[in-house]
DNA sequence: AGCGCCATGTAAGTGGTTACATGATTGT
DNA sequence: ACAATCATGTAACCACTTACATGGCGCT
């Protein structure tokens, strides 16, 4: 599942920018994919050079000129057809643990800043994810609280699990200077 | 942290060929990270040529002749220095959960087909941690356990929450014929 | 005065995937 | 017989990342 169908995807909740749409991006799928301008602006091209979407040029005074995307009913179609055809893959690329395997040729201080780094960026996601949360007062697909939720239980378990051996690090070297 | 420097860093533990290090990689990294062939093969031909890692060909009969890699202390420097120069990043493109958020435009079968092939793949994951854990029979570097007890505890907080989810789809389309 | 937000795009580079090519041996 | 294991490699392709280019507005 590249950019592009992504695009489609999140365009059936509605017309939105290329700017909105990193926006759509990094509020729902943050945890678990990623995509910058640099893939979505040709996505979207693409996509309206073969009518899967309209564009619609806004002109703003005091800000830029947005252009604005509308899925159109071969879009629709085509999106069901990828969500079809699409096997439900889940890669991940992980440095902090590639890292992490290799511990005994790092120094422990070392060691320990990878942790906090880590601890802390998973904290950071749980707050965006329970912000999610929050700011849908209502209804909503049923799937998208099911991503949210399994990103909060899994990430939650990650943190604990940092968070338990960071204590089993500082039991085996107390930092107290004084007993 | 690109597979050359993976590489390099598996062939701290030991002299390997390209062969045995795609199965070290599925052992220890396949919850987190992969590599095929196509980018083992070149990977060690580079560090040769840099002499990080030196290539001594065995002619074997009976099979095909292989080539035995052995890290340099040029290359264990090398690898020591991207170690303290990489940044523990996580990334993740999950196809799984990007259908599971548009399951409002799915079947009900394909959405329950969705989550038994997750929850299969998890299974099998978690069962190939558990034969990592049996094969280490007394210790090893600490960080090797650390990523193997952290792919253990994420992947069974994902493999409930899917549970948990096909018991509640369950439970609200009943397929028992008679009350 | 300087930073961050709004807003769109391009071009070059990177790094990995997939498909192809070859072929004997061992196990079912 | 047929599949899997052992074993190495290349070439074309693909999709995404990063850096660059532009520029007004609003807040501190």
């Amino acid at each position: 599942m590249d950019v592009k169908t992504l695009c489609l995807g999140l365009l059936t909740f509605g017309a939105a920018s290329g700017y909105d749409l990193k926006k759509r991006f990094e509020k729902s799928f943050r945890h678990f994919y990623s995509a910058g301008y640099g893939s979505i602006y040709p996505a979207l091209a693409y996509l309206a050079e073969t009518e899967l979407v309209t564009c619609e040029e806004i002109v703003q005074d005091g800000r830029p000129d947005r252009k604005l995307y509308r899925i159109t009913d071969a879009g629709r179609a085509e999106f069901m057809a990828a969500l079809a055809h699409t096997s439900p893959g889940h890669k991940m690329r992980s440095e902090f643990l590639a890292m992490m395997f290799f511990a005994h040729l790092m120094s422990g201080e070392q060691v320990a800043d990878v942790l906090a780094h880590r601890a802390e960026e998973l904290a950071q996601v749980m707050d965006e994810l329970a912000a999610a949360a929050d700011s849908t007062d209502g209804e909503q697909a049923p799937g998208v609280e099911f991503v949210r939720g399994f990103g909060e239980t899994v990430t939650r378990a990650a943190l604990e699990y940092i968070q338990d051996y960071r204590e089993l690090l500082n039991d085996q070297n107390p930092k107290r200077l004084a007993s």
